[in-house]
DNA sequence: GTGAAAGCGCTAACAC
DNA sequence: GTGTTAGCGCTTTCAC
């Protein structure tokens, strides 16, 4: 009998503080969603017995009947990859201090997962939904699917222009402008570039933000100093044995991201090659590592706790809109303005 | 006329399919659950059915009636944090592979927060709830409330022995011992340790493996040669000034952490003593930039994808228990074994 | 193997 | 300012 009173407590609806209070289930509910008709006397009351009670309102049965879950599906690659750990960061934030939870899945950049994800979502009725694209999607019907059933959606990061979803993304190709810009004004002369899979738009962003700067200043530009390679730390080795077999040796590199150019200085150690004062390396995303190897790696910021910020904000603004009953006429796309840290691996050519 | 039944069209329920079949929604719903005694036919065409209508089953209104959510919350620090990123990684693998879905918080190592997250996974009626303790919460009454309640509860990482809270955890003692052990064996013979707060029993029991092993080892225990550090580069670079303005200078020092670790190896840098020949240095949670940093970093990895997977299993045990109406009786503490990574930094001493 | 009926806990018209 | 009523979409006895 003990443990069957305890069970049953654990269920306190409503209907018991009503009882209790004598009064309807209705004005209990408007009581409790502070409706501005009730009385603040019975408020007082409604709040005293909840708390009493130890009353937990129901939020499934709240969403059945009121169709807003106040929850958004997250999907991200992997939860693993620091970058996009600081984005959740970002939202998760943002969204538990306007009242949202936060569902997260991973892709772990398989096609199917992100549909299995996005059907999880559509049966939990999400309100909306905020994801970076799997590496691996080049079919996006499921995407395309969820426009059709007017569920709110913004991409981040990784977004895909054709589909005319609100997306957050970064400048990517005003952050090689700069970091190439920078070398170049730090003195170096002959600066190289190591890219990542051409079909990807943010890398190939970077490529023509490398190829801009050099034109702007007039620095000459040579097809054979591009690398194509693959996001990793190999390739950055791969491309120093390339660039030190061309008939022109470079004396700089930017490197599409952090890895890649950690590669690149590893193979320059190995050549004995000095970072900054013979060659000059600067990397692109920031990673954690960046200020502590030595020397340690100039880098663009990515600004990933703002991205997640500003990808929840226009989530709610078209969340709002569609409440408001209007067409989802947000199509918008926030470019944010990459950050630049000049350390060490950059600081300049001593010339000989 | 067009827009309405678009609008209508993203509400297909179980009755939809049911009329249209001249079935029963009590039928439908068996069909669509698998039910045993459905004949396969139905089940064919209700299927047939439900994907020609898209069909998205209402998970909430499922929720709602039959009391399970398939949901759990978790709980962590902060996503931004690699470690816990990691563990994240783990949970949600697994659980999305067992048909559960996961909301996360940040505690922000904050309290009220902490507090904030347990009321909305109550309020969504999760069926149980991971979590890493706050560093702030002193205050255990939020997590107690929810073992009166019956709430399935799995700490991992930061537990706190007192509660009785089924948890996973690392052997920090292990980890600890062996870190130091191997110093000894690469012949080192004046091991220092740089430690963390005292009151943590995650860094206290890393202590006294640091201990354990140099008495196991024969070798002197000196208690000058314990620096009390805060998990920070800086701590590491102050416990270096320490050291070497001791009567007796020692050769090797076991970090805490990995930033610790970091920090001294800086301070070795700065005073030009060869690492490792003249000095030996590990630390402790296999941080990524490890093995990037020059010479590489020795540690202890702490299996966090492995942590995740496992607090996942246990609390899973914890919910199927509840079910099986019985009093939950798992009182379990899963202690992960922590795996080595001997890199440059601990290569052995060149005695001169 | 399928149907009838009830209800999970809440919210929201519509009353007055 | 509060009550009445009617579901939201599903699952689940209890029938037969």
């Amino acid at each position: 009998m003990r443990t069957r009173l305890h069970r049953l407590s654990q269920k306190i609806t409503i209907h018991d503080i009503a009882r209790e209070l004598n009064l309807t289930s209705a004005t209990v509910s408007r009581a409790l969603n502070d409706h501005p008709r009730i009385s603040t006397e019975t408020k007082d009351r409604v709040q005293a017995k909840a708390s009493q009670l130890k009353y937990k309102r129901n939020k499934i049965a709240s969403s059945l009947r009121s169709g807003k879950s106040h929850t958004i599906g997250v999907i991200i690659p992997s939860a693993q990859m620091n970058f996009f750990g600081s984005v959740v960061h970002g939202i998760e934030n943002t969204a538990s201090s306007m009242g949202y939870s936060i569902i997260l899945y991973q892709s772990e950049e398989s096609s199917v997962l992100e549909k299995k994800a996005i059907e999880t979502f559509l049966s939990a009725r999400v309100d909306g939904i905020l994801a970076s694209i799997a590496k691996e999607t080049t079919d996006f019907s499921h995407y395309q699917e969820l426009k059709k059933r007017n569920v709110p959606l913004v991409f981040f990061d990784r977004n895909n222009d054709d589909l005319n979803v609100p997306s957050v993304v970064i400048n990517d190709f005003k952050g090689a402008f700069d970091a190439t810009e920078h070398l170049i004004q730090k003195g170096y002369t002959r600066i190289a570039h190591v890219s990542g899979a051409k079909h990807l738009k943010t890398f190939s962003d970077r490529l023509s933000g490398y190829i801009a700067a050099l034109k702007k200043n007039n620095v000459e530009f040579n097809e054979s100093f591009i690398y194509q390679g693959n996001l990793s730390i190999e390739s950055g080795k791969a491309a120093v044995d390339y660039f030190f077999n061309l008939p022109v040796i470079p004396d700089a590199v930017f490197a599409v991201e952090d890895f890649t150019a950690l590669g690149v200085m590893k193979g320059l150690k190995e050549r004995k090659i000095n970072v900054p004062s013979a060659f000059g390396v600067i990397g692109f995303a920031n990673e954690s590592f960046g200020e502590h190897i030595s020397p340690s790696l100039s880098s663009v910021d990515q600004q990933t706790v703002q991205m997640g910020k500003e990808a929840f904000g226009l989530l709610m603004d078209m969340i709002n809109f569609k409440n408001g009953e209007l067409e989802i006429a947000v199509k918008e796309k926030i470019v944010l303005e990459p950050l630049l840290f000049f350390r060490e691996s950059s600081a300049g050519k001593i010339n000989g």
